[in-house]
DNA sequence: TTGCATGCAAACCATTTGCAAACTT
DNA sequence: AAGTTTGCAAATGGTTTGCATGCAA
C-alpha cells in the first residue's frame, strides 16, 4: 500500500523510479523507528544492496517534496524521517533513545485554533518514556 | 532584572562573571527575535565589542545549561535562542520570517496529560503569519 | 534518445575543540 | 595563585554539490 502509493506520488511529480528509491520506500514502510539518514544508508547497505550517500540524502529530499514521508527535527544533530505523515507529534525519550508517536486530539484542536495558515509543525516533546519509568 | 537573575544563575552553577557573558546577556535580555548564534555574533561586534565566535558558542551553552536561555530548532540548519524560559511555543512564518512566541492554555493542558515524564519540549508551527496574510 | 539520477569526492556550513594567553575570584 | 574563560585556528560532522557515468522513460 506504502509503496504503490508512494511510488504514484513520485511520478506525479515528475521523479523517475529508480533502485535507490525503490529501495529506500521498502525499507520505511512501516517503519515506527524515525530513521535518520545514516541509519537508512547503513541497514540499506547491510542489505547487500548498493547504494551512496548522497542518493539517500537527495532521495530523501525527493521524498519529503513529494509529501511521502515527513522530516522531524528531534535533536539539532541530524534530521530524522518518518513515513507516517498523518497528524501526529513525537515523544523522545531521553533515556531508551526511542522516538515514539503521540496520536492526540487535543493537541490537534489546539493546532486549529492558532492564528495564521499553518503549513507544517515540528513537535517534540522530550523526557522519560512510561516504558522506563515503570522499569526504575 | 534578567541581567541580575542571569548573573546571579551563573554564579549559582559555578560560572564566573566575564565581559562576553554579561554582553550576550545583556543582547538578549528582551529580545523576542530569537537569535542564531550568528546574528548575536554579528550585533555584538556592531557594537564595538571584541568577542569570539567560539565563545558565543561556549556562552549560550553555558547560558542553556543555567536555565537562562532556551534554545530552539526552528529549521535544521542553525539553533535559536530565547530568553524567555517560561512556558511557551513558537510560530515561524515562512513569509517575514519571523519567530514569534505563542502562549496558549490549551496546549499546557495538552502536554500536562502527555505520559511519561516531560523534561523540555521543542514545538515550532510554520506557516503564513496573521500580518503577512492580511498584507496580501 | 533525452535528460534525470547515481556515485564519488570535494565542498560547505554550523558547531566544537585544543591550546596558549588573559582574566575572574 | 589557581583555575576558568577567551580567542584563534583547525577539526568535526551532517548535509550538499559538481560532474562524469548510468539508467528510466
Amino acid at each position: 500500500m506504502f509503496k504503490e502509493m508512494a511510488l504514484q506520488a513520485l511520478k506525479e511529480n515528475g521523479y523517475k523510479i529508480t533502485k535507490p528509491r525503490e529501495w529506500i520506500i521498502e525499507y520505511l514502510d512501516g517503519n515506527k523507528n524515525h530513521p535518520t539518514a545514516l541509519e537508512i544508508f547503513d541497514d540499506i547497505r547491510k542489505n547487500d544492496k548498493s547504494i551512496s550517500f548522497a542518493t539517500v540524502y537527495n532521495t530523501l529530499e525527493t521524498l519529503v517534496k513529494s509529501g511521502i514521508v515527513q522530516e522531524i527535527s528531534v535533536d539539532s544533530q541530524s534530521s530524522r524521517f518518518d513515513p507516517d505523515t498523518t497528524d501526529h507529534i513525537h515523544f523522545a525519550c531521553v533515556k531508551c533513545k526511542r522516538v515514539v508517536d503521540i496520536f492526540d486530539d487535543s493537541f490537534m484542536s489546539f493546532l486549529r485554533n492558532v492564528p495564521g495558515k499553518i503549513q507544517s509543525y515540528n513537535v517534540i516533546i522530550k523526557g522519560e518514556c512510561e516504558d522506563c519509568i515503570s522499569k526504575s
